[in-house]
DNA sequence: TATGAATGAGTCTTCATTCAT
DNA sequence: AATGAATGAAGACTCATTCAT
């Protein structure tokens, strides 16, 4: 009565693990599915049970590693520290989930980017099956900084002459600016390090005095 | 040197940025060589008595671009100007270069990190026929923006506690990341307002006072 | 036998039903498997314990339509009419057939023309498991015409200088061909009133005097 | 600057034929491009040079077999032979025409049937690139019937009840017919000698006395 | 030198069939 | 007996590249 009893989640996590090994390594078109499907151990047609198409399952590993991502910066925001202290170990926290995560991260991100602006529905008119939204990601980030840099002003951490929105995009920019560089000098230095000298000076050009 | 390679110069340019048209807009993969040479307005085959391969053509149009953008950088920074007039100017130069070359200057730097980090020969054991080398830029305009900083904290304009290194990273980064969220945003927001609130937060933070 | 038995037989009649449904709508190659099922309401898996194959469940269909079509027409000559009122009947009950049985069962026979044919085991040397035999339909059919000619020419009713293989082929002919045309003008003529014509002639044409 | 030059409209017809001799052989979802390449004796990307696909080829199979069609008849139809003797002669081209014609004409319109009713766009709501209009081809071999009879009608050579448009149908209906019983028997009867008895029985049935 | 016709390697995707449960 | 998850063979189609003219 009951067929081959599998826990499809668990399956689909191991595909979407398999197709950010490879694309953060190859890009998109780089990979074939006959590799994912080899890299997560199964046959080729059963990629295409869990997902519908290559892009499906592009999309599928953006919604899984901004999961990731927010599992891991809303811990390090939700708790009682000064707004400051809070843009900080922003900066720790993409370091230690880049580190952390398993695959290329960074990589997977270029990836997302090209991907996800190029082909972009608005722009190719078009459809783009279960395309995934960038601009809503950066806008939901740009929020939380927002709130943590008018609760700074609030309380005359920062000068009450910065613009939230700016810094807020000066922020994000930095990371992934600074995401860019560790990948174009293939990590040979450390990502700490930097981003240490880095948050301090935007900070400092920031903070109040 | 005869009048004939003048006429070679100028369609191997026409094919360049048929290229960069059609690469920022679709993609590396999105985009054949028969729209290239549509776009171009020549033959198919004459693409290929121009460029050994599609691969090739790419890092021509790099090579192209990267050339322009110094031309433009140099000019910015060769005079007699403070050094922070000369980074505020950095930031100006890539916003003018960016709104004044024609194609979608932003979105063929996408395509180059994407294709120059995830196809990066040295990652890829393999042969990579005229790739091109996103490593030295940024070595070479790290080196650049160095001297300025160096300059700088010579004459006490900056901090001398500051990391010449890791400011001229965070500066590209910025740049970088500014780019990004232009792209991702769709150019919707004006990229002269937030730079200059973006700039004035990092040399702020740089400021020796 | 048991009552498990008869439950098998309606389930495979369900999935026959269904076949005919989807077949018929958008030919064999067209329709999967997947999708008889679920016209079915069964498994995927449970088609295959009913029928060895896609090929074989278009043999079955075609058993059941067959079968079904010689219930009708049996009925319709069966009886004590006149050989030209037999003949008559064979149009009335064809249209009758086809109008009263569920589903395309015109677009049907088109789908067993072309599949019984083109996969024919003897032109295309190599097995074909459970192909029907469309030979042996229409010779049977043609076998059951020429009687009833034969019995019209003994009566006087038509012509003694006719070929009874001949007139059987054109009435089966005749029959094929309205069919045809009926499914090629998408049924938007009025069978009864065309075949009536047609049997006229026909029919005239065979008519002693 | 010129490059290779090549008869393109030969090509597209050894494209065509060899499309022909395999799709009525094998129908059209037996067969592969790759076969048809093979048979045409040029690469499988060629086809694509010359047909955008699989489907595009059928219609193209189609358009050509119909004009050889309508090469055929309207020669038999021109002249100044008289209503009757021009059914006739209809009759006897097609047969020649199934004959002379190489490839086995009678199995490709049976492909033509079965796709071009099964695929039909107004029934199945979609696209249907460059399909062929089985209707309209049969409206215009009907109009022509129709024209003919009429004049015989008005010759007095036809009985004046008889609905033009229904022996229209009913003649075509029976060559239709006729032809699939050839394909059904495996062409082992004459064509000729039963088309005979054939068109004697219906312009029998028709004449006026 | 310029061209576009020819090509086949390479890929995504489909789906009939199998089989563990 | 029933099921649907898994599979890979198979095929349509794309496109970078070659090369005859």
């Amino acid at each position: 009565m009951t067929p081959k009893q599998v826990d499809k989640e668990a399956r689909r996590l191991t595909i979407i693990k398999a197709a950010i090994a490879l694309f953060s390594r190859k890009g998109l078109a780089g990979t074939t599915i006959q590799e994912i499907a080899e890299e997560a151990e199964i046959g080729k047609g059963t990629v295409y049970e869990y997902f519908d198409s290559k892009d499906a399952l592009l999309a599928g590993a953006f919604d899984y590693l901004v999961e990731e991502m927010n599992r891991y910066f809303m811990r390090m925001i939700e708790d009682e520290l000064s707004p400051e202290k809070k843009l900080r170990s922003l900066f720790t926290g993409m370091i230690e989930f880049m580190e952390t995560t398993p695959g290329d991260v960074a990589e997977m991100f270029l990836v997302f980017w090209a991907e996800g602006i190029l082909k972009n529905p608005a722009k190719n008119a078009g459809e783009m099956p279960g395309h995934y939204d960038l601009k809503s990601l950066y806008s939901e980030y740009s929020g939380i900084l927002v709130d943590i840099i008018e609760e700074g002003k609030q309380a005359g951490d920062f000068r009450a002459d910065i613009d939230s929105q700016s810094l807020a995009a000066a922020i994000i920019g930095s990371l992934d600016g600074l995401m860019l560089q560790w990948v174009i000098f293939e990590k040979a230095f450390s990502l700490e390090e930097i981003a240490e000298s880095y948050v301090d000076i935007v900070l400092n050009g920031a903070r109040a005095r």
